[in-house]
DNA sequence: TGAAATGTTGGGGCG
DNA sequence: ACGCCCCAACATTTC
């Protein structure tokens, strides 16, 4: 059968159910259709960087046979059957509400023109829907649903390796990658050429370095910035080029421990977002406790641009703000702090910050980002709750004792005393580096009583 | 997956 | 030896 096989978020050959699938007994189509008519939420510009860079890398391995568009997908799709003859198509199972929109038009399309068609669940280990509470209702909190929804539940599709052979329609290619406009004027990326590797091999690699290594330390390391104990691999999975499912069945063939069960925890907390988004879509743009939508958000530009560009003159957040504009990631706990101080001590509307994350980071992802930002805003369901401010003097004294990481974005604070990097201000000596744009004391009593003067207001 | 305020305890210095 | 004060160090509670 001459078989359509539509790649979208999962740019990979090893465990790829589309692919597998799709090519066996099949010659294939493979494509590639960038759709901003039917998804409203646009890429952000680091993960356009990434993906131009995932589909060079998957053409490769796919013998610089895919096709790229960019366009309305049905009408791409419609054309595309009628000029090779296709009799089958398939594509990934999505759990976003517009990609489920589109994919749902898309069956019904084909349904019409009695062309064979089929999903494949590439991105998740539990599909949202298959994890319920014996009520039938969704869980709202994050340790039972993934140790008795998730653990509890069915077992995840264990994964199925390479095709064994992949035929190709007979064709001339006559699109290309650029064709997608990705990367497009300013090349304010190619700082980002030399620190990442962005290939399905190289995903991999970096899992089985993980394993050898920073993994062992996993669950105390990883709250460390300067600390290799992260496993950086939060864009590949963003972006599938390694599944989470092999992920998920590597890890369980080691010896039980309590690292490798933390690590896997994360990925929990993935599945978890897009449960979330999956059964509270108006997570995306609304509080989801509502509650929080009396806050009185000050949103002053002024804050908001020295956050954005790192000059708050809180160091541990102007370093990481850094790290993100420089590298186009940022270590998870720093991602809290920052998050936390953007909310919570410069009155930001969380949806800020979520946006600015959205752009700027290469690994980010509609659910994990939104979920993310609404846990640390402290809306979400299972959010920290509001009156957990983080320090960012503490943090930074506590998670950067030595003054590594702050220091690597930060060179200009060399010459202050290490007892008082987190606190500049206190140094006699005067350096080139901004006054704090906030009184921490005084931002965390405001939040404080403007967060008492909406809690009195029922939830739900 | 906090921080700050408040409370408690216990050891040392000292009259 | 005793009471008193001071103050870490730790625990609890409050935001």
């Amino acid at each position: 059968m001459k078989t359509l096989v539509l790649f979208k978020n999962n740019l990979r050959i090893n465990d790829n159910p589309v692919l597998y699938n799709g090519s066996k007994n099949n010659t294939i189509l493979p494509v590639f259709i960038l759709d901003e008519h039917n998804i409203k939420k646009k890429l952000g510009s680091a993960s356009k960087y990434w993906l131009y860079n995932a589909l060079k890398s998957l053409n490769q391995s796919l013998n610089n046979k895919m096709l790229f568009f960019r366009g309305e997908t049905l009408s791409i799709v419609d054309e595309l059957i009628k000029k090779y003859d296709i009799n089958k198509v398939v594509f990934e199972e999505t759990f976003i509400k517009d990609d489920m929109s589109l994919q749902k038009k898309m069956e019904s399309f084909l349904k019409k023109t009695n062309i064979k068609y089929h999903s494949y669940n590439c991105t998740l280990l539990w599909e949202p829907y298959s994890v319920l509470k014996n009520d039938g209702t969704p869980y709202k909190v994050f340790t039972p649903f993934y140790k008795r929804g998730c653990l509890g539940g069915k077992e995840p599709e264990l994964p199925l390796g390479r095709p064994k052979e992949i035929k190709y329609l007979e064709y001339d290619n006559n699109t290309n990658i650029s064709d997608l406009n990705l990367v497009t004027g300013y090349k304010w990326y190619s700082k980002l050429d030399d620190q990442w590797d962005i290939s399905e091999k190289k995903a991999f690699k970096i899992f089985t370095n993980f394993l050898n290594d920073g993994i062992f330390d996993y669950k105390k390391g990883r709250d460390y910035p300067s600390k290799n104990c992260n496993s950086k691999l939060s864009p590949y999975i963003r972006f599938g080029m390694i599944s989470v499912n092999r992920l998920w069945y590597i890890l369980n063939d080691l010896k039980f421990d309590k690292n490798i069960e933390h690590f896997k925890s994360e990925i929990g907390w993935r599945e978890f977002s897009y449960y979330l988004l999956y059964h509270y879509p108006k997570m995306e743009y609304k509080n989801l406790q509502t509650k929080f939508d009396n806050f009185e958000w000050e949103n002053s530009n002024e804050k908001f641009d020295s956050w954005k560009k790192g000059k708050t003159g809180f160091p541990i957040i102007d370093a990481g703000m850094r790290e993100l504009w420089q590298t186009g990631f940022m270590h998870n706990r720093i991602r809290m702090v920052v998050a936390s101080f953007l909310v919570k001590n410069l009155s930001i509307d969380w949806r800020l910050g979520e946006a600015w994350f959205w752009d700027c980071l290469l690994d980010a992802d509609y659910a994990s980002n939104i979920a993310g930002w609404q846990w640390v805003a402290g809306t979400g369901s299972d959010a920290a709750p509001y009156f957990r401010i983080f320090n960012p003097i503490l943090q930074g004294e506590k998670f950067d004792s030595n003054g590594e990481y702050t220091l690597k974005y930060l060179p200009e604070l060399k010459p202050i005393p290490l007892k008082l990097l987190q606190k500049p201000w206190e140094n006699l000596e005067k350096i080139n580096y901004p006054d704090p744009v906030i009184d921490y004391k005084l931002s965390r009593e405001i939040a404080l009583s403007k967060y008492s003067a909406i809690k009195t207001y029922t939830e739900k």
